[in-house]
DNA sequence: TTGAAACGCTACGTTGCGTAGCGTTAGTAC
DNA sequence: GTACTAACGCTACGCAACGTAGCGTTTCAA
């Protein structure tokens, strides 16, 4: 798996200047790759995406995409994680439950309105069977989400918004699991008010108090 | 799309005695298919079953196979929505975040104990992806667990238990949404306990009251 | 200048897909 | 029993993509 690491610079070297990596040969061959794979993703999805295809549209030999990737789902995996990248970590805007609202929204939003909802749907299922993938996938995406909510967390307990005992991590689910549920099994839409109507369902203002 | 009646029998003729249709050649045979996918998913999942493999493990010939289902998405579909289709409802036990914590748990169950799960991990992108397939889950599957949560939602409104004004449908998101997160992504575990923490999360003993 | 890493290219063997054409068997009706 | 028809079996394709081997060529940096 090379997908974390592809140039294989930048870890244990003295840092030269504006790290040279990214503009060698092997860098520039890698983005060709990358962008001829999205251009295919956003055409066919990954399904329809082929080794072969993206040799013919980079330009670069197949054996090369090879040597790199051990297989589409390698390099579907590889556009994802690179796409997925710069989430940023959602802003203090003083009310705990816009916050959190504002995680769901922009999970959706991410979902929609990018290669990265089409892509998720062709690689949930390669991610839910292979252990590989799926560590990555936690690395890079999930764990990320859940220090994200832990800080919104820990700024709404200290405002006195949350209680205490709060796990972030079922929080995390239950705000982000009724996402995906709907878009990859359920088709029931995931507009732009669904962030507000779930956390205020989630918050009291839905069912009532434990009897 | 075969799937949903694959006999093409017992729609709209006069019913015969024990339905005829079920020992008939054409209900061996499909019998035979069947079987032998369910077979081979346990051992190899979605993503290794072949159509010829199918074949030569029931001996029904692979054109025979083909006039039935179009490709092995479909024969999958096939086993997936034959073995959900005795999910039942929830029963009545006078408590209604036990039953809803019921619902949660069933669902882990089947989906840790049975070849469902397996399917599942190698259905979802497909399903995400073919509009004609997520039709057929959808009526077949999530509209089950929508209808069965509404009564749970009825008999808790009727006890008092619940708000008048609580979404079955957000509240079915709510339950299992954290669970295919969970099963597909996360990979937290899902195992007994799991159930009544969502639910005691969900209502009240987690989070504190709105500000 | 030179040496090693990276890349290009051709040519394979293989699997599995999905279909065509035609003969054969098993039930059904008379 | 005979005849008819739906269902099935069988062989033989053509095709797309996979993934690899072997060897020559280019790039870049010391």
């Amino acid at each position: 798996m090379d997908v974390a690491n592809p140039t294989g610079a930048g870890e244990g070297g003295i840092v030269e200047a504006a790290r040279p990596a990214d503009t060698g040969r092997r860098a520039r061959t890698e983005k060709l790759i990358l962008d001829a794979t999205r251009e295919m993703l956003a055409e066919v999805g990954v399904n329809g995406l082929t080794v072969e295809g993206v040799a013919n549209r980079s330009g670069v030999a197949k054996t090369t995409i090879y040597r790199r990737y051990r297989s589409k789902t390698d390099l579907a995996l590889a556009v994802l994680l690179d796409s997925v990248e710069y989430l940023g970590t959602t802003p203090d805007v003083g009310d705990t439950y816009a916050e959190l609202a504002e995680v769901v929204d922009r999970t959706i939003e991410l979902l929609n309105s990018t290669l990265i909802g089409r892509i998720m749907q062709g690689l949930v299922s390669e991610i839910a069977a292979d252990p590989e993938l799926a560590l990555a996938y936690r690395e890079r995406v999930v764990n990320r989400r859940v220090a994200d909510v832990r800080r919104l967390v820990e700024r709404g307990i200290s405002r006195g918004d949350l209680r205490p005992d709060v796990d972030a991590e079922m929080l995390t689910d239950l705000l982000l699991g009724p996402i995906y549920y709907r878009f990859f099994l359920s088709g029931s839409p995931l507009d732009e008010g669904f962030g507000v109507r779930l956390v205020s369902t989630l918050f009291s203002r839905g069912p009532a108090q434990g009897a």
